[in-house]
DNA sequence: TCACAATATGCAATAGGTTGCATAAGGAGG
DNA sequence: CCTCCTTATGCAACCTATTGCATATTGTGA
């Protein structure tokens, strides 16, 4: 059930298509959920079987027609009933920290290569999240800014805290392993 | 197929029952990958068919009877092939990010009380992981323990980083919710 | 001109994970 | 004594996610 409430999120603010959710989890949400077009489209046609949501045809020239969903009062029922519930623990699947514990079998330069990979996808996470919070927020007071953007912000701020945290340690397994330390 | 590379690693230094893997899921091996034992059973005879690992029946008097596994020379090449690889990259579900960005419609303190929730559980973690860094890591030198108790450390680190990170996040998230000054 | 990206929706097959249930014997605690 | 936990394995049904494919048109770049 979890997709199908992000998605009555998604739908809080604004209604939107199958299609705009679907790039938005490719940008801002897609740094809290991901989804592929399939399940968006799988889903909002189960949330619309339930009533929890329902769509307008818009007919188009030259384009695709589409579905303009929005939220109905009894979807938002469920989404407020949902969001007071405690958020579910994830399974743990840390593919890395697995390779690592193998690392006797491929060796120390395989492991830095692999962990040097993932720090350099949090440094550029990291430097894109520093920016927005330059943009949006550092020139900024909180209390002049939506609800919507300060609630944003502290999920920005994971972000942030997250990814340094992350690239702090790769720093230091990479050093570790170019000296020798362990492998 | 990341499932059963997780269980060629478990059984790299040891054989071992299914039984045993599974409690190893919630032991050390948990923080890296978790699994139940219907999937570490199936997953089991799986690789059994395909060759990458064998078993010997193990009779037990007054206890059923058990099957210890152990890797094949067909498992760990097949092992080492999937160590080398980049490490996928996980879709990204964070229902807690999605919960606070629908923080509008249940209010600061729900928020608060989700967060602190994770919070408490982080320290708990983060708790656990400085005790085991003090009690085998800090009183030796890493070249005089084993390779993988070397590698261990490397996880353990990442452990300590990410943890001490969310709950510095979740104090700062919810100082800010407690002044009021987000929703 | 030809191929490809964007817009817009969706079905079908497969893979992977969760939940519920089953079996069977011994030991611990109330 | 009765129930529950531990040991030890596994099947079956279900739910969720991934991958591949399909359709149809307009605009863009090589």
């Amino acid at each position: 059930m979890a997709l199908g409430n992000v998605l009555l999120v998604a739908l809080l603010h604004k209604e939107a298509t199958g299609y705009e959710i679907t790039r938005e989890f490719d940008s801002t949400l897609g740094h809290f959920w991901q989804a592929s077009h399939q399940q968006v489209y799988r889903e909002l046609g189960k949330l619309e079987s339930e009533g929890l949501v329902a769509y307008r045809d818009i007919k188009q020239e030259g384009r695709p027609d589409k579905k303009r969903y929005r939220l109905t009062a009894n979807g938002r029922r469920a989404l407020k009933a949902w969001l007071q519930e405690p958020p579910a623990t994830r399974r743990v699947n840390d593919e890395l920290l697995v390779k690592i514990l193998g690392g006797e079998i491929v060796g120390a330069e395989m492991l830095q290569a692999h962990i040097a990979a993932k720090r350099i996808e949090q440094e550029h996470r990291l430097e894109l999240f520093q920016g927005i919070e330059r943009e949006y927020y550092k020139g900024s007071k909180l209390e002049d800014l939506s609800t919507e953007m300060r609630l944003l912000y502290l999920t920005l701020r994971k972000g942030i805290f997250v990814a340094q945290a992350f690239v702090d340690w790769a720093r230091e397994a990479e050093s570790l392993l170019r000296r020798g330390r362990i492998v």
